[in-house]
DNA sequence: ATGAAAAGTTTCAAGGTCTGCAGATTTACA
DNA sequence: TGTAAATCTGCAGACCTTGAAACTTTTCAT
């Protein structure tokens, strides 16, 4: 239960996170698919094998915090406020969810806006992040509806969640297309938050 | 412009379906990654060489009317009703999604149901169905847009489409998680609709 | 029909990801 | 200090995927 501050953890830590920023410098340069495992590992100074003791994966490596930040994301659900509407909590999320890694005991902002880079300029890595995403889908889905358990049932937690991520997933990835500024695609997420808490049967028309 | 009738054509047209044939039979019998392509060559009797003329990657095999299937989406979006409500537009294109493959012209009965067990039941196949899924959203989006004008923008447009696939495939996920049966599952999904289209902001108790 | 052009298939070689295993190395701890 | 445990490395191999060149089949004009 301690901190585990033997020097075999300390290495292990180290070794990771050399490998992590190795892995984005060289993605960055040269290209995710230009690069090889092999290189990264030469970077880390460690050997190609070892790579995957740590990761599962080449794409893996971009993804060390993803659970961190769905954990974030089921505690920010259990911890709603006692009468917070459901539409405020998922604007809540969302700024939670694009908000950078403030904790600076992970990797540090260069890194950490090379990767947002990456992550939606690489088709391979976008799609690994979606997968990871949907997978964790229904953790999410089964706090918010511990979080409302008068107003929901499983399935429609469900479909808020699956809801909210699609929206803004598929607004940030239209904003992008078209070619918004990095604002404009966070502002896009937003309004298709928008646009899910007030739903699409009773449509009146657009506010601003 | 005529039907290509040629022997050429036919012979790549019967080529094409034994690859899928043979491979949605190997995965079925021993599981999506214990088939190699090698062995997927073999029973359809072509060189491993060929599986890859024909299909850009070992997943892809399964994916060979994704794209018919997104053209028929987004034909039924811009047909849609002169004053239909788009909340029933989404339920006709859920209907239009599940449905199976009515036009014979392509596999049969048997290998279709096969191929959505195996949609369902390997991650690696269902994470690719939804990248691809992913991947078109946009396109859906501009076609909702087109026939919604005055009541949607690109960004809105993306948002329901967005919400409405999220939504269906978080609540369908879920209800498979949890041991659904197929029926319940698709009722999983237009539940999800239901929740989307009311929105989520002000909520009422659940209407059944 | 015939022969050349076009299209499709195969063979071969190679690069890359990922896994299992055995042995070497390093760390932990009594 | 020596033994046990954890970790790293090297190696072999399976598999996916691609490029290029040779080979076969189909098409089509003459």
């Amino acid at each position: 239960m301690s901190a585990d501050v033997g020097l075999r953890e300390r290495k292990k830590v180290r070794t990771r996170r050399a490998l992590v920023e190795a892995a984005i410098r060289l993605f960055d340069e040269k290209g995710y698919e230009r690069t090889t495992v092999d290189e990264i590992a030469a970077a880390a100074e460690v050997s190609p094998r070892t790579f995957f003791t740590y990761f599962g994966s080449k794409e893996d490596v971009l993804f060390l915090q993803a659970e961190d930040r769905l954990d974030q994301l089921v505690e920010a659900v259990a911890g709603r406020g006692p009468c917070e509407p459901l539409g405020e909590l998922l604007l809540r999320l969302y700024d939670l969810l694009v908000q950078g890694v403030d904790d600076d005991d992970e990797l540090d902002i260069a890194l950490s806006t090379a990767r947002a880079r990456l992550l939606l300029s690489e088709p391979a890595l976008r799609a690994r992040g979606m997968t990871l995403m949907f997978n964790q889908q229904p953790r999410v889905a089964e706090a918010l509806q511990r979080a409302y358990p008068d107003q929901l049932d499983l399935i429609s937690a469900a479909a808020v969640v699956g809801g909210f991520w699609g929206a803004t997933g598929v607004a940030g990835l239209v904003a992008q297309q078209r070619g918004d500024s990095p604002e404009e695609i966070l502002a896009a997420g937003r309004r298709a938050i928008e646009v899910i808490v007030r739903g699409v049967g009773p449509w009146a028309s657009p506010r601003d």
